[in-house]
Order: C-alpha cells, then sequence, then structure tokens
DNA sequence: CGCCGCCTTGAACTGTATCAAGCAAAGTGG
DNA sequence: CCACTTTGCTTGATACAGTTCAAGGCGGCG
C-alpha cells in the first residue's frame, strides 16, 4: 500500500481504490540491484519502463574527456522515462548510487494502464512535467549562483523531494553521493565542493557524514540557495475535474 | 503548407493528408507579438497554447538580485508547452526576442486533436522529448565546458535546429540575440561574451554581426562545442508502426 | 541632434581549478 | 586477522578563467 509511487503521485490527484490497486500491482515484481551498477545506458533502446522503488539513481552524460555530468537524480517513486518508447535510443544513461528495488514495467502494460486510468496517465504526466521544471532549476543553478549557493539550492531540492515521499525525518535524509558526485551535479571540482561543504557546517547550517545529510537550519539555506519551491508543483491544482488525460 | 510546425513535425513521422491538413488549420489564426512583448509570464496559467510561426522567443527565469537565466530558446515550428494545463501555474516566462508570428490553439482544440489524431499526438510528445533532451544537454553546456566551448556549442546547437526547420542557408541564419542574452544563456557576463566572439571571429570560426550568425568551419566549431546532435533525435525511429500515440 | 542600447577595450580582482600530498575508513585477499 | 589496496576526504600552494568596474565608441532611432 504504503509504496513511493502512490505516495508521490498523490500529491497531484486523488486516486480510485481501483487506480490504486492499478498502481501497486505495477510494483509487485521487483528486481534488485546494487550499488554502482547501470540501469540503462546511453544508446540502449529499453523496451520497459523502470520504476525506481527503493534506493538512488542518477542520470549522467559522459564527456570526451572523461569528464562526468550528473543531470538528474532518481529517488523512490520516480520514473526513469515514461514515454521511452518514442525516441529512437537513450542519450544519456541511469546509473544507481545505492542498492536499489526497482520494477520493470513492460511496455505493454504501460500503454494499457496509460489508456485505461486517466487519473494514473495524468499523474504520472504531472510527474514528467515537474522533472522538467528540474531541469530548468538546475539550469539556472549553474548559471547564475556560486558554489555555497549551488550547493545550498541542491540540498533544498533534495530535501523537498525526499520529503513528499516521505523520506524525511527531523530534517534529516540520505544522501548517497560523493564529494565528487556532487560536483559533477553543479558543475565543481570535489576540491572545491570539499571546502564549500565544511563552510556550511563551520556556519552550522548543515551536517554530512557517511550517506546522511541533517539541515539544521532550512531557512537560512533556503535563502542562500536562493530556493523557491514552486517550481516542484507541489500544490495541488485547485480543480481537477473535466481535465483530458493529456 | 510549407509551415514551420509540419516541417519540424515530419523529420520525425511521416503525416497522411488528413494529419498535415489538421496541422495546416492549427496555424491559420495567428497573432503577431512585437519583439520585447512577453507571451506568458511567471506565475500565469494560459488556457493557450503558443505555436511559434515566425521569430525568437525565449524561456527565462529571473533571480531574486535581478539576474535573469534564459533556459530555452523557442525558434519557428516550436510549441510552447503542450500540457501546461496540468500544472497549476508557469513557472517560468516566455518572452520574444524578434517580431513573431504565434498561434494561439485553444485548450479544447489542443485536446481534440490529441485524441482523435494519434500521429500529431505521437510527433508532438516527440517534440517535447527533445526538449527535454535539450535542457540536459544545456546543463552539460554549463557544467562542462569552459566559455569557448560553451558558446560554440550554443551555436552549434541553434544551427541545427534552425536547419531543421529550414531557416539555414549557407550556414548562416538568424540570431536575434545580444551578447548579454548569450551570457544569460550559458552563464558568463557580457563582457567575457564579447571576448569569445572575437576570439572566434579571429580564428574564422564566425561571423556574428547585427541579428545574423554566419558559421565559416562548422566542423571545426563542433569540435570545439564537443557537440554531437544525437541528443536532438533528428533521425527517423527504425519503425512507427505498432507504437500507441504515448 | 542627442540619446540610448549595444559593443568594445583595459586594468584589477577573485572564485574556482589544478596539482600534489597525506590521512582515515572500508574493503579484500591471503 | 592482519597487510594491502582502494576510495573518499582533507589541506596547502599556486595558477588562471572569468568577473567586475569603468570608460569610450558607434550606430540607430525618436
Amino acid at each position: 500500500m504504503d509504496n513511493p509511487l502512490t505516495r508521490k503521485l498523490s500529491s497531484f490527484t486523488d486516486f480510485s481504490e481501483e487506480d490504486t490497486r492499478r498502481l501497486n500491482d505495477l510494483c509487485r515484481n521487483t528486481d534488485s540491484y546494487i550499488s554502482g551498477s547501470d540501469l540503462i545506458m546511453e544508446g540502449d533502446r529499453p523496451d520497459s519502463v523502470f520504476f525506481l522503488l527503493e534506493g538512488w539513481a542518477y542520470r549522467y552524460k559522459f564527456l570526451p574527456d572523461g569528464n562526468r555530468q550528473i543531470v538528474a537524480y532518481l529517488i523512490p517513486g520516480d520514473l526513469c522515462d515514461i514515454h521511452i518508447f518514442i525516441l529512437k535510443q537513450m542519450d544519456h544513461s541511469i546509473g544507481l548510487l545505492s542498492d536499489a528495488k526497482v520494477a520493470a514495467i513492460p511496455k505493454v502494460d504501460m500503454l494499457e494502464i496509460l489508456d485505461s486510468h486517466p487519473r494514473i496517465a495524468q499523474a504520472l504526466l504531472w510527474a514528467t512535467l515537474v522533472d522538467e521544471a528540474v531541469l530548468r532549476e538546475w539550469i539556472v543553478n549553474m548559471g547564475q549562483r556560486d558554489a555555497f549557493s549551488k550547493l545550498a539550492h541542491l540540498f533544498c531540492e533534495m530535501c523537498f523531494r525526499m520529503r513528499q515521499v516521505g523520506l524525511v525525518h527531523a530534517n534529516q535524509f540520505d544522501l548517497p553521493l560523493t564529494q565528487e558526485q556532487l560536483g559533477d551535479t553543479v558543475g565543481l571540482t570535489k576540491v572545491h565542493v570539499n571546502r564549500v561543504l565544511q563552510r556550511m557546517r563551520r556556519e552550522s547550517l548543515i551536517s554530512l557524514s557517511g550517506k546522511t545529510l541533517v539541515i539544521h537550519d532550512i531557512e537560512r539555506l533556503e535563502k542562500i540557495g536562493e530556493f523557491d519551491s514552486t517550481y516542484l508543483h507541489l500544490e495541488r491544482r485547485p480543480s481537477l475535474s473535466s481535465q483530458s488525460n493529456y
């Protein structure tokens, strides 16, 4: 019942009994993967949609010079490309940052659900639109903020997203990233990330050790990162009636 | 007939007579806007989908300090958020970079087409997935490349996109941007953009004056920008049969 | 004509990268 | 269970890409 997909999508709409049952069915058959493995590689043409139930994953691209850029994080409740079957091939890879539990939903099942459960279809569409909004906000982050603000913003975003799926307790949550990966996310070197983190600790903003982040002063962190959560579209829309599933 | 939407979407699929006619109908009623005006503002909840027929537009966000980040360019053939009616409000604004001709497609018409013309629906979905891929590539651009490569990459991307809609002739096309706007796109100051452009001119890579960009050596520019067009998904998929419209 | 937006140039400054080394914790294999 | 390796974190010194500030020029437009 209490699965992260249902939980996440519920912040967009209320599901019928039937909807909820269908969503839970989807998550019945799961596979376990170990940290560090890749779910999908650039160039692949997957025939299932992967849906993350436990653990963290990330989208990334490699560059000719061996550098890597992380372009998104996936946390429990997130889907890897609902409509991947439209494009010819993946233009990026998806790797796992922790051991993970994943449900692979065959294309046909996916299509059937999208057809027969408009409310679910709409909620999934909402989720992909939010993903897009997150990409835009990352561009803002990389283009306009200094190192300190960049990381502050990232931490705020992950806190909000993790909270949405019930994985934050007392402003504390899993963040299974190395400092180098943080750097590859916001376009900094690991050395500089290290120094920024130290400053954050010194200023009693956060604690980060092992794979756990504790945010001590979220208001201040939001201010520093110029974080405004509206782009996450967490609030319910006023009315959902009379909406097509597109 | 020869309208940029049809032309763009044709690079994804072949339309039937009926599809083409419907697409052309959409572009029958157009509005003209002048350069500098805003099509949609952050916070709006538009009830039409705007579709750009002539001219350039851009998505942008303002920051508390007054800085601006450009998060996308829209060129003829591009749509502003097909499914905007899913989200509660716009999380960014869309402004015009030149005088423009725009078709406003009422929500109901949009929904009707999506329902009754699966091939069009699929093509539009393809277009939004490409938009998303472009966002990811921009993140890579901002995170991993130096000023010279950033601008080289941007110019290559715009050249490919403009070519797709038939607006490039002899490697020359409209680029109605100030140096400051270029800077707001890739996260540089206008001063530095200026110096980079001068270097590009000195090295006979481009000419840029007025609002026209000429690329003299696209191969070299691609190499400098590490540009690889696969993320634009310009190639046809092998088979389009037996696909749902999702 | 005179103003204003945009481009250009120069000089000084700084945030972040680079390079290099050391250290601690966690695996790994014998 | 201990040596060994690996991986991630930390620190310092130095270098430079890109910023900031400031001023001048030029072309288009009211």
